[in-house]
DNA sequence: AAATAAGGTTAGCGATCGCTAACTTTGCCG
DNA sequence: CGGCAAAGTTAGCGATCGCTAACCTTATTT
């Protein structure tokens, strides 16, 4: 009944916003928040410029909706995941593994968050910021239960540097999606590992 | 005698032009290409925007020659460590401490490189493809040699993996700078031994 | 059928952008 | 000292930007 959660697709009709959401995503990541213009916002899809403030506040508003969506969905996903721990080491695998579903089937979304933070409001940023923090330290939990002999710092740069192992393949398309998803959990766990 | 050779100071006088892109290199990093403008980067050396144009031709022109630049010494620097091969595995963890001592000094460098690709010229950016595409075949060869059992599109989409790794920390300073180098140097090892 | 609200259009505003023009200052060299 | 080239200044151009205003079309509701 349910359909699987998806972020910027949140249970109720998608429609129109969500439309506009991930078309201004894909350019966003293409080109750089201000390299996009309203009116190739609205021409992505089939509308003109102005028709888009029928539906956001500002252009500013899309970027702030769309960061926060994303960051919503990691930090609900991550908490999910880690709350059903097992033993350390396959929670560890179970995040690493979510977030690699993740960047892989929203690749724009992904590169839209790890560029385009600075050009958030203040108010905005400041949100997804305390969102992303949140994540973080549920990584920083997991990878601290789960690899012996690694302090808090490394922990959480050890998280940074994952993220980053991850996030910038996206486009790589020399692997089939799923070869691509294994490789790429299999040198995030090695990376781990290689903490201690 | 002669100085270290780093990116964009080759050489002959630095002066001013090595000014002017190392302060581009910083704005252009926070807040993207389109979110700078010429009289933000003349004001960050102290003149007015439109001096700029006795050093450079254009705004393009700047990112084209910053870009171009630091690919040329990535590639550079990765065919000397390559070709001073002993053991494949010793080239790899050559390559490595390359790349992390690169990134770590050069924090705002590997972010421009990083994110703003796509807002170069035509010319500008087949040139610099070319350059990264050839520093990427020296990975892939170091790979292919120190790890047993890793195909060629595995090792492509293994260096990228191993790129983000290392190019997503430059502003993480939970660590001291050589700690951090270490850590990263261990991940990056790590994840690689485990592409195979 | 009339009323209403949602979603679209074009015209155009004020601000900002990259860049050029015209002029001034500075420092070196014969 | 006079001359000149390099490096800076301000004024302002054409283009583009985000956004608003005013209007129109369509579908739903009563």
């Amino acid at each position: 009944m349910s359909t699987t959660p998806t972020p910027l697709t949140n249970g109720e009709k998608a429609s129109r916003r969500e439309q506009i959401l991930a078309a201004a995503a894909e350019l966003f990541a293409r080109h750089g928040f201000h390299g996009v213009g309203i009116d190739d916002i609205g021409a992505a899809v089939g509308i003109s410029g102005p028709a888009l403030y029928r539906h956001f506040r500002s252009k500013d508003a899309m970027l702030g909706e769309m960061l926060g969506s994303i960051s919503r969905f990691l930090l609900d996903g991550g908490t999910a995941r880690a709350a059903e721990a097992e033993a350390p080491e396959t929670t560890l695998g179970e995040l690493v593994r979510f977030h690699v579903d993740f960047a892989l089937s929203h690749p724009s979304l992904i590169t839209v968050q790890e560029r385009n933070l600075a050009n958030l409001t203040d108010t905005d940023r400041r949100q997804v910021r305390a969102l992303q923090r949140r994540y973080v330290e549920v990584w920083v939990g997991a990878i601290s239960a789960a690899v012996p002999g690694v302090g808090e710092a490394e922990a959480r740069s050890a998280a940074h540097a994952v993220f980053g192992l991850i996030n910038s393949t996206p486009y790589n398309r020399y692997l089939g999606e799923g070869d691509l998803a294994d490789l790429l959990s299999r040198l995030a766990l090695g990376a781990l590992r290689a903490a201690g």
